[in-house]
RNA sequence: UGGGGUGUAGCCAAGUGGUAAGGCAGCGGGUUUUGAUCCCGCCAUGCAAAGGUUCGAAUCCUUUCACCCCAGCCA
């Protein structure tokens, strides 16, 4: 495995000049909101945090960003907790930690008394029409509230009633005062404080108002002391405002906002919502459907913790919008498979081949390598009997050119075992292929012929008698777009779902002592099929992802 | 038509005034008892475009173009 030189990223580029200057304890976080699973996307956003403060021999916070009590709950924060322990963090470590937004609503309202009282924050009790009204458009300044200079008691009066459960929802927010024609409209007197009688997951009843990201975020870093806050790039538009929250509070510490390009994947959406939308319409059964993009589907499906880590290094961290090929993530845990996977000989879909020559009731022992040119790996025993299953697609009744397995009058190696030629097939009565016949050349015994005769095509078997009946299932892109940017606005992303994205092989034929296997093995290589994954819970094998096949271009051109 | 960003190969991405890294994909060849792996070779006179500065420009200046983000009491 070609571990490649890292490039620092950009971010690190400006730590290390800022760290030439003065001594800084570096201190990153990654703050997911519970309000649904992580994804593949998060990963991305996570290992740059993580892998900064370990490079800089610094701390690391897992922070809830629960400052919504509508969308979240604990079943989320149990979730993502277990992810991120997957992916690598041990928080028995002290300098890794996880905390909530939610513990710090106390201070946060000691900050919007203290910016009431210095003049910079009021009660608006516009409606939400109003609001919209006064927030003007990017060409068209905004304009004042009428509520804007309200006196410092009146609104330290009026804030202590929106949170005491007096007043109703919407009849009431904390605006921060700074211009109303910014030309940045975030900076329009953004809400501060929202009324919302919703029962937070951890806080209970105890607040009628709940604060807005932009004015909770900035504090939340400096709470925890965050030297690098580093979000996703549509925050560059807050930035201005996350750094006056800070600058008009005491205080000495200052986290710097650093905005990176989010993560997309060929094929696949990171969009909450959409996800949550596959489950309530039954296209995927949960959020750790093997299908989905998120964390605990690739768990379950086999990708592993090390490749995906591995992967967000590789693609790099830039300020450019960008759509990674999932083909280079299947790539990265390939490459990791290909050293470690030990190798089985499965039959996904069986069809029977009798070997006429081969003696009724002998039987041969022959040997699987677990992990080719690795001895020490060991190796597992496979019998060979006249009745054996091969794959439906390694025969062909009128194969193409360059087809290199079985046809009648063709001759094909059985890995490990002997050369056979095909002598005839056997049909049903609506014609479809039941058995295929042939003979073998028990000169050739191992798999390899004294005469050095060359036979094109190497297939892999079972033995009809002590083959295992398992279950194997198959997955493909969920999405058949392979940008959903390139979806225009009045079109439904749901429209482009691939509702037939699961292959279930119910008939598949192991060898036995497959399971007890499993248990020695990270995954399994099934020869010439893929890396698969044994699931205990439902005791059947996901595919994780294909070997690569050259062979599939040849049969479909383009 | 306002503000904030970004443009280097099919896809990521390095490069920070000294003459275009690397990976993926692709193509050609070799090895192979997995059409896998592995090995070798090829793949940007070119850095969104046009001007300019300079001995020298992807890097500096000017203009233009394209794309992304912002008008939630979401994050």
């Amino acid at each position: 495995m070609s571990e490649h030189v890292d490039n620092s990223n950009f971010i690190e580029q400006i730590i290390d000049s800022q760290i030439k200057e003065k001594s800084l304890e570096i201190h990153t976080r990654f703050p997911p909101e519970p309000n649904g699973f992580l994804h593949i996307g998060h990963a991305k956003a996570f290992w740059l945090n993580y892998e900064i403060a370990l490079k800089y021999n610094g701390k690391f916070n897992l922070r809830f960003d629960d400052t919504n009590p509508e969308k979240e709950s604990d079943v989320f924060v149990k979730a993502i907790i277990e992810d991120i322990k997957w992916l690598g963090v041990n928080f028995d470590n002290p300098k890794n930690n996880i905390f909530f937004a939610s513990d710090y609503f106390d201070k946060f309202y000691v900050w919007a008394l203290e910016l009431i009282n210095k003049g910079l924050a009021y009660v608006d009790e516009s409606s939400p029409e109003e609001l919209k009204e006064q927030r003007g458009t990017p060409t068209k300044a905004g304009t004042n509230s009428k509520y804007r200079n309200r006196s410092i008691n009146e609104n330290l009066e009026l804030l202590k009633k929106m949170n005491s459960g007096e007043m109703r929802e919407s009849s009431a927010v904390l605006r921060a005062k700074i211009d109303m024609s910014h030309p940045n409209l975030s900076m329009r007197d953004p809400i501060m404080y929202r009324i919302k009688k919703i029962p937070h997951h951890r806080a209970g009843n105890k607040w009628n108002i709940y604060p807005m990201y932009d004015f909770a975020h900035g504090y939340e870093d400096l709470i925890e002391g965050i030297s690098h806050s580093l979000c996703s790039l549509e925050f560059e538009n807050n930035r201005p405002l996350y750094n006056w929250f800070l600058e008009n509070i005491e205080t000495y510490n200052r986290p710097q906002q650093i905005e990176f390009a989010r993560l997309n994947l060929s094929y696949t959406f990171m969009s909450k919502r959409l996800l949550k939308n596959l489950i309530d319409t039954n296209i995927v059964d949960n959020w750790d459907d093997p299908r989905m993009p998120t964390i605990a589907a690739l768990r379950k499906r086999g990708y592993t913790p090390h490749s995906i880590r591995r992967f967000c290094k590789e693609i790099g961290v830039a300020k450019s919008n960008s759509l990674v090929d999932i083909e280079f993530f299947d790539y990265i845990q390939r490459e990791e498979f290909n050293q470690s996977a030990h190798r089985e000989m499965v039959v996904i879909d069986p069809i029977k081949l009798v070997i006429e020559n081969y003696p009724d009731d002998k039987q041969e022992d022959f040997y699987v390598e677990n992990i080719p040119g690795n001895e020490s790996a060991g190796k597992h025993k496979v019998v060979f009997t006249k009745e054996l299953y091969i794959e439906r697609d390694d025969f062909m009744e009128q194969p193409p050119k360059k087809y290199f397995r079985l046809s009648i009058g063709k001759e094909v190696r059985l890995k490990y075992a002997y050369y056979v030629t095909c002598t005839s097939i056997e049909k049903d009565s609506v014609g479809n292929i039941i058995q295929i016949n042939c003979t073998y050349d028990p000169e050739t015994r191992g798999g390899d012929s004294k005469d050095k005769r060359k036979v094109k095509g190497t297939i892999h078997w079972l033995s009809l008698k002590s083959a295992l009946d398992i279950e194997v299932r198959h997955y493909e892109h969920l999405f058949l777009k392979e940008n959903p940017a390139d979806i225009s606005e009045d079109e439904n992303l749901m429209d482009y779902i691939n509702t037939n994205s699961m292959m279930s092989y119910k008939e598949a034929k192991a060898n036995p002592g497959i399971i007890e296997r499993a248990k020695n093995t990270i995954s399994f290589q099934f020869l010439r099929k893929g890396y698969y994954k044994y699931d205990e819970n439902d005791d059947l094998f996901h595919r994780t992802l294909k070997l690569k096949d050259s062979w599939k271009k040849i049969e479909n051109p383009k």
